[in-house]
DNA sequence: CATGAATGAGACTTCATTCAT
DNA sequence: GATGAATGAAGTCTCATTCAT
């Protein structure tokens, strides 16, 4: 969706053969992604990619050993986890009040643009331990880039002590779920939730609205 | 038949035709749950089933029309739906303060208590329309029944004001995700930092808002 | 369709297990012809038939050895053969002028309340050899049957001379291939052409002979 | 179709795989058409099909979507509709004591060279409302091109004025049942009688006899 | 590189029939 | 007589995968 640039624009002619092979194994991923989307990993069979991608069945086993293979070539070669380690692993010494909105944001937009994938990621951590370590692990090092950052906040005097841990994880799983549901969830409504709480801290109760 | 001791002890031999009928049905079931956790819906086969429940496979079909309408009776006569809505649904006028933990430690023991369920779910969700409506009708009427009982807090006095729906959002996906993802929440951290936030109310960080 | 008064009545309170036993049988018969008609004799299932007629499948098998046998009785208990035999049998010698079109319109009625099975015949005749003889049988003796009686007419003067099995198998043919096919046959039509052929008797045309 | 010289003599060693497949498919409609006519449509099973046809079971579903798809395609490719059309369609204004028995000739040389497709298709007509549709159809028109022939004849002066339609039905009736009960029609007798009727036109009674 | 015919294993489902109750 | 749970065999169809061309 963001390699693409017109979705089937065969390559020219005079393209060397090298060019042409990476360019239909392209169009198989794309085809094997959008009817794994569509069907589900084991509902997709090879025939119904094959036909999406615009080439016969055996094509498929000149460029992946199996159906296996063609999945996991989706998972490492159209995942988005090192786009998503990037926006984690970025939070300077910035302000929460900055930090933690942008980030909540680029979180979901990340997730939405790879809304297929993320159900596809979940389905497939099922059945395959392999994946389902993946995204533990995945899901293990957001939670803990973000809690460091957030006690580096603390330390800084920005937010007092707090089970960051905790709250990390409160911040990603709210905008995962909400993608994986379906529920149309506002990030910055999240943040803003997150870091105030729910109690009054004036106790005297002069409380600034929700939004 | 008269070989399976545990978890399967047959009725006593004189126990009536119906009787016995209800409890082959039942172990379908079980052993349908069973297959589907290990294996995934569509993983499991029609004989993995049956014979993990110790009949032929055309019997299955006495009993159930269809895979399908296995799959559809294992979520609804063995669901926590029901249990859940009651869980939710109770929060009378006590504080949150005590109300929040003991429901966020209640949902955390039933999703823990049904976590086979809860993972099949989420997988049938993708594939089955009917279920999805279900999970995104079922999440949408737990976030607004706390939600209600979080705003009766704040015509209460005892909350300050904020967005309800988010802060039900919050909770209850954080607990959700830990069971799926298979992180270990501690569901009284969660609602610790929900009720206070990041901020430190002695602070003179008076937030301006979300966005 | 001749027989049963009200369809399902019930036999009332106090019939005797005998009566009962046999009002069922009959039940059984009933709804296996209509099963069969409607679906083929393939196509509907023991529990089809049982269903529609209120009983349960293992009843079945105490009425007739096997489905089969099911089959074997409709055709015997319910068949037309009888009551053709006596329709073509009777011709006195009366003239034929008042007789065929007699006899044309009763062949054509009994076969139209006999539809069902006229159809039902026809289709089991292909796959049951016992069937295919009968039918068999059964045209030739309705031929032959027909024949002797055109024949009388001929040595009473009131017809010419001809080839009798023919024509009575132009009778007969025309009267049940419009049945079988669906087409709206008029049986005095056929026999007004029958009758008298299609070249003009004024005509010089003594026609030389068919070979 | 230009390929089988014998039955099944296989296509020689270099052959294209094109070709070849052709003829396999061709190999399957022969197995297909033998095994319906042996053991009825419902009667013979995949496994029949293909094992005659000396392929793999699901092969068949290469070249066909369905076993009715395969029913379909033998109506389709084996019928003999178009010969029969042009049977009928064919008679130009030579008399009618040439031309019907050259027709009655004809068609039933069709019926029997395509005996195993008659009856296959009266059996198909039953369950299979397409080809019953078919069949009524056929019919019909066959009628009714026969029916315009006999009123050309009629204008013509050589018939006499008559139920045209009727008498059409006659002749294509007597035919065809003889064909499908299995009794041994002569086609010439029955162009015989239908052409001078029963009754002796001179009422003088010079009958020149049937046969 | 590319094709698509061919395979073989196995999935889901149906159904006539039996039998303990 | 009557029930309906249970069986087992078979049927249709799907599908990943291979291989000659």
């Amino acid at each position: 969706m963001l390699s693409e640039r017109l979705i089937n624009e065969s390559p020219s002619g005079h393209t060397g053969r090298r060019a042409k092979a990476h360019w239909r194994r392209q169009r198989l991923l794309d085809a094997a992604l959008a009817s794994f989307v569509d069907k589900g990993i084991d509902g997709a069979t090879v025939k119904d990619i094959t036909a999406a991608a615009g080439v016969t069945q055996g094509l498929l086993y000149h460029y992946f050993d199996d159906k296996d293979a063609l999945v996991q070539a989706i998972l490492e070669e159209r995942g988005f986890l090192p786009e998503l380690r990037r926006l984690l692993a970025d939070p300077p010494s910035r302000p929460a009040a900055v930090v933690l909105p942008e980030l909540a944001a680029g979180f979901h937009r990340l997730l939405a643009e790879h809304a297929e994938l993320v159900t596809l990621f979940f389905a497939a951590a099922r059945a395959n331990p392999a994946v389902r370590a993946d995204l533990q692990a995945f899901v293990a090092e957001g939670q803990q880039l973000l809690a460091d950052y957030l006690e580096a906040r603390v330390a800084a005097g920005e937010l007092r002590s707090h089970d960051t841990r905790t709250a990390a994880q409160l911040l990603l799983s709210t905008v995962a779920l909400g993608q994986v549901t379906g529920t149309d969830t506002d990030p910055a409504a999240v943040v803003e939730v997150l870091l105030h709480g729910l109690t009054d801290p004036a106790e005297g109760g002069r409380s600034q609205g929700g939004r």
